[in-house]
RNA sequence: GUCCCCAUCGUCUAGUGGCCUAGGACACUGCCCUUUCACGGCGGGAACAGGGGUUCGAACCCCCUUGGGGACGCCA
């Protein structure tokens, strides 16, 4: 038997990390055993699905690089085949018409809490089966009242609820449209779905299922329930703990790989092993090791995590995603040999593009404003003259090469009888008007000789007036 | 409140009765490397929620307590 798993989610915002981390082990146990993995659009909810949040998530999905078999299914597609089943439900007494008012409902569930008691439906209609068919109404599932649902989840092990705990839940509203527990039951069958990996806050919901799987005669899924991600405090992942939408950590210079691997260990684990490909993922992919206890999100794993993959990757593909990130600062970088070195030199310096961005401006264009600290402690009236000599050995030089630029670096030292460490600082702030930079003589040759010269001497005339 | 689920360093986790005076990673921190910033290397502090059992032996099994999360919608 093909495995058949699937992600759903409701298209009524972007493609969060939650999302995101449910979808990544549903598209990992599909592909590690060689199965199908597929996109459902729960959109039954019309007033708050929008046309943009599918594309948010097609797009979220696409670039995490969770590719989908088949097309994907839209609910809002099969409303008459619910419709269908529902009524098939009805004729065999498995369903019924509810004509309850909100009104009594809610006056139910507050006295229900009133009394310490779980709220509930209390079955007021349950057995009056006469009633009028064009009267307002609702139905509601006959959900057994005896005994007890159990199924053997694939991470929790075997769960068990008592039928008296469930209430006969609306299939279908007033205005005919069906609910969800009943759309993923009859989605879940229709789309042959083998395993269905969810978050744990449906796992409430899975024994209503099963009832109704059992209603229809169909034989339910193998079920996993993910535990949930939390914000740091404890509390679920939501807007106030920062970033949520997937799509934002492309723009705050995340790669996708390095979200990926950190999804992956949130809830899972081989061993020792920190770092995986995606084909490690799907190598060594297992539910045996998928965790029961919820996860807090942690930035600067994640951040510590984009970084090796900054430095891992290939230059020339951080380079491209560089480039996009330097062009919206304005800065049309082709990605060359330049951008490449570029990229090699300040991975080990930057947790994230923007990160490195900002500290590759000064390669590409002069800076306005030099550091104040960096002046105040660099630019002293002594650095003046290996300043001046600097510029006159690099302006000699005929070619612009790395090993030629060391050696004149050197040279001046050994000429002035100075240490590095002597007039180093100063020419890394005339050059990039910081103290921080990669190698002075990798600088150096990024920059360029004309830029090298003009800002050597920008920065001896600065130091004359002051 | 009721029901369901969960419980190892601050965080992610290893651990499935003896290999555990509990291992790795992030973060923090000391030293080394070093022309800056980093990277890297070598160290350090830091946890089995509490209480009862079971057992020759419990982080691992059972029970209770406590704590946390989730569900309780004509949302999904």
């Amino acid at each position: 038997m093909t495995i058949r798993t699937r992600f759903a989610p409701s298209p009524t915002g972007f493609l969060h990390i939650g999302g995101a981390r449910t979808a990544l082990f549903s598209w990992l146990f599909a592909r590690k055993h060689g199965g199908q993995f597929i996109l459902r659009i729960e959109d039954t909810d019309r007033e708050r699905s929008t046309e943009e949040s599918v594309q948010a998530i097609f797009d979220g999905m696409n670039w995490l690089g969770l590719d989908w078999d088949e097309v994907p299914v839209y609910q809002t597609h099969k409303f008459e085949r619910y419709a269908q089943l529902i009524q098939q439900l009805v004729d065999e007494d498995k369903a019924y018409r509810c004509y309850c008012s909100k009104e009594r409902l809610d006056a139910l569930r507050e006295q229900q809490m009133a009394n310490k008691e779980k709220p509930r439906y209390d079955g007021h209609c349950r057995d009056c089966s006469d009633g009028d068919v064009d009267a307002p109404h609702v139905i509601r599932f006959k959900n057994p009242i005896a005994g007890s649902v159990a199924w053997d989840d694939l991470v929790r092990g075997t769960i068990e609820v008592q039928n008296s705990e469930l209430d006969d839940l609306i299939i279908q509203r007033t205005d005919g449209s069906p609910t969800y527990n009943f759309c993923v039951v009859v989605d879940d069958w229709d789309m042959n779905m083998t395993h269905v990996l969810r978050g744990d806050d449906h796992i409430n919901n899975t024994p209503r299922q099963i009832n109704l799987y059992a209603a229809l005669g169909v034989k339910p899924p193998i079920f996993g329930h993910l535990p949930m991600i939390l914000g740091s405090d404890g509390a679920r992942l939501s807007k106030r703990h920062g970033a949520v939408s997937v799509m934002q950590y492309r723009d705050e210079g995340f790669l996708p790989e390095a979200l990926l691997n950190y999804l992956v260990r949130l809830g899972w684990s081989h061993g020792d092993q920190e770092l995986f490909s995606k084909q490690d993922m799907i190598d060594l992919f297992d539910v045996e090791h998928i965790n029961k206890s919820p996860a807090s999100f942690n930035p600067e794993k994640l951040q510590w995590l984009n970084q090796q993959y900054l430095k891992s990757e290939a230059p020339d593909y951080v380079a491209a995603q560089l480039a996009l990130i330097l062009k919206a600062k304005g800065v049309d970088a082709p990605v060359d040999h330049k951008l490449i070195e570029l990229v090699k030199a300040q991975a080990e310096r930057s947790k994230t593009l923007i990160e490195m961005a900002d500290k590759s401006l000064c390669f590409y264009q002069t800076f306005e404003t030099y550091n104040e600290a960096a002046v105040e402690k660099c630019f002293k009236p002594e650095s003046v003259e290996p300043l001046q000599l600097l510029h006159d050995k690099l302006a000699a030089l005929s070619v612009w090469e790395q090993d030629d630029i060391h050696v004149a670096l050197q040279a001046v030292g050994e000429e002035l009888g100075l240490k590095m460490g002597k007039y180093g600082p100063a020419v890394r702030v005339a050059v990039t008007g910081s103290t921080m930079s990669p190698g002075l003589d990798l600088t150096l040759y990024l920059i360029g000789q004309a830029d090298v010269l003009e800002r050597l001497q920008k920065a001896i005339a600065l130091i004359k007036v002051k």
